[in-house]
DNA sequence: CTGAAAGCGCTTACAG
DNA sequence: CTGAAAGCGCTTACAG
């Protein structure tokens, strides 16, 4: 049917293993029947059968891409990840099964045991998540992005939350602000492990008694319309709060109107800080100064680190790696001083500190 | 390395063709085998190795799924397409190769020519999409989302534009509106061959002046904060619009800051109909009333037929499809009767129509 | 109902 | 510097 390697060979007369290292380079060949053999290839339109080689070097060229979508999860913030990873691999001359299916373990077991990849990139791990013990015994290396509790085995890419987190308070505490709230994701995605969200609470929460203020913490509603009426009722419980943090990508992208309505402005009545990428604010319009998530360097990070280890270039013994991105606080203008009427009561007059 | 065919056949205590026919079911085995060879199978855990049955079968069970991304598109749509695609794919028992380079061609022979795949889909699929010709002869079949000038040979799947730009433009027109304004794609999704955005707004222009009403078209601007400039700029130039389509996901998300910084309202101001998923809606908190582009249903279409093709389900010489999926309008309460104060000129008074 | 053998298209020791 | 041959792990005619 489609043309094999003993095509190329005979038209370049030459057998089949000359053909195959005039390719691969892997011995010595005459100039002239390696001209010869590559004109063959050309004239033929040969490409190697992806299956025999795989088959002949237990090596598929294929890294499986395991995209866990949980409902209440944010979806468009999911394709900046995969296109990271695969934009990578392609470009490091592998390509990409990508596997959505809501049981992950199963998808990984049949991706491994059956030798369709060399390695795997598992995209939003959890704190204890089920597919670890099977990749870990899988004997194929693996990329996480996202930081389990026990990260033995794999190399791990994650943002740096908790930085995030001091980033984001430290940043409106530096501004005069007293006193915060911190929306995070639903509680659904915390229970089900999502561990950046505690990660990046608690570093906040810290941050703020360091700094003596106040912060008020709350999990977002999961979908409209609950997300606005609840963003309302938080704003209504906290009228002396001047700052706003948000991870949740949701809860940022309903931010704008919620505060339209109110006839509220930031940064004149609400310093704003969102966690998410400049690529997504750009896409959805959203004007607010936000912790860059880096989705696409995550994820060149992880796919490279996994080539290396697919193709043996760690050193012997070299350890498996945890390695956080630094949060880069992107500044679209939403911040600034608390208004005048809102600071503190312990300076009511104004410039009466000492 | 691996547990073999040749393991469970030693456990089993049977020949490997034996094995791999009481697997099969691909002849009669009797009973006492086929629990023998079954409990051999589970007590090693054994999985097929798939490049060995690729070689073996010219079957992959793995379906080539291109999506392009170009400049100024709108990524987070495209990820609906790929769930819709990716799980249906895996319903079927399909793994998904996913190809987001640039250079669609070049993947497109690289898929096919090594073997890697049953079958492709196509997203994003220009007028003169280039990866034509070489879906065409690479002998594979291939099913399309998006409408190409050539349909020949490939199966198609796609909304219907035309009678999505006539829908929205008529419920306008029902409710008694007699100046709209539509915004499309950028110009240049139009330039490299976005046939839907001339499809929908040809029909959205000929139904306008079916109902001797004025409408006038714009392309969207290509990111922010452009888009929020020109949507100003569009209506500053027409106020006596009232009716607003939007066939542009991105516009669509900076429609409600810009209506509120203006402190207008759907419907009270604009009656407003995008053209997006309900998921995308959701998701963006965006409150417009909107012809449903179903996604979804879109990519699950293009895998099952495509599905039936690589099994060889269709009939013998059973005809290529070009299948449009109906517009629904999804009404999330965003249009109703023009502003009284905007009634065409030609009723001044009220009701003196005959 | 079952087994021995050929063959899918590669790669890579082994021999020269 | 090159060729003949074995082997990767399956499936499937061919024989019984």
């Amino acid at each position: 049917m489609a043309i094999t390697i003993g095509d190329v060979a005979r038209v370049a007369g030459v057998s089949r293993s000359t053909a195959s290292y005039a390719l691969s380079g892997k011995r010595t060949i005459s100039e002239s029947v390696r001209t010869r053999v590559l004109r063959a290839v050309d004239e033929l339109g040969y490409t190697p059968n992806a299956g025999a080689r795989a088959l002949a070097t237990s090596q598929t060229r294929v890294i499986g891409l395991l995209a866990q979508f949980l409902p209440d999860e944010f979806a468009p913030a999911m394709m900046q990840y995969i296109l990271g990873v695969s934009n990578t691999a392609r470009e490091l001359g592998y390509d990409i099964l990508l596997v959505t299916e809501a049981d992950g373990t199963n998808a990984l077991s049949r991706l491994t045991d059956s030798g369709m990849v060399d390695g795997v990139v598992l995209l939003n791990v959890a704190e204890d998540d089920d597919r670890l013990p099977i990749l870990r015994d899988c004997g194929k290396p693996g990329s996480l992005v996202g930081l389990p509790a026990d990260v033995d085995g794999v190399d791990v890419f994650d943002l740096d939350f908790e930085e995030a987190g001091r980033v984001m308070v430290e940043h409106l505490v530096n501004l005069g602000h007293r006193e915060l709230i911190l929306i995070s994701q639903p509680e659904h995605v915390v229970e089900r492990g999502g561990a950046y969200v505690w990660r990046l609470q608690n570093a906040a929460v810290e941050a703020a008694a360091f700094a003596g203020i106040e912060i008020h913490t709350y999990f977002g509603a999961a979908g409209q319309p609950q997300i606005a009426q609840q963003l309302g009722e938080i704003l209504d419980a906290h009228p002396m709060a001047t700052g706003l943090l948000l991870n949740n990508e949701a809860v940022a992208a309903a931010l704008p109107s919620t505060l339209h309505a109110r006839h509220l402005e930031a940064p004149r009545d609400y310093s704003v800080i969102g966690r998410y990428s400049s690529e997504f604010a750009r896409t959805f319009s959203l004007p607010f100064s936000h912790v860059e998530s880096a989705p696409d360097l995550l994820g060149r990070m992880a796919v490279r680190q996994l080539v290396r280890r697919i193709e043996g270039r760690t050193r012997p013994g070299e350890p498996h790696v945890v390695r956080f991105v630094a949060p880069d606080l992107v500044d679209l203008g939403s911040t600034g001083a608390p208004p005048p009427s809102l600071v503190a009561p312990s300076s009511p007059e104004g410039l009466d500190t000492p």
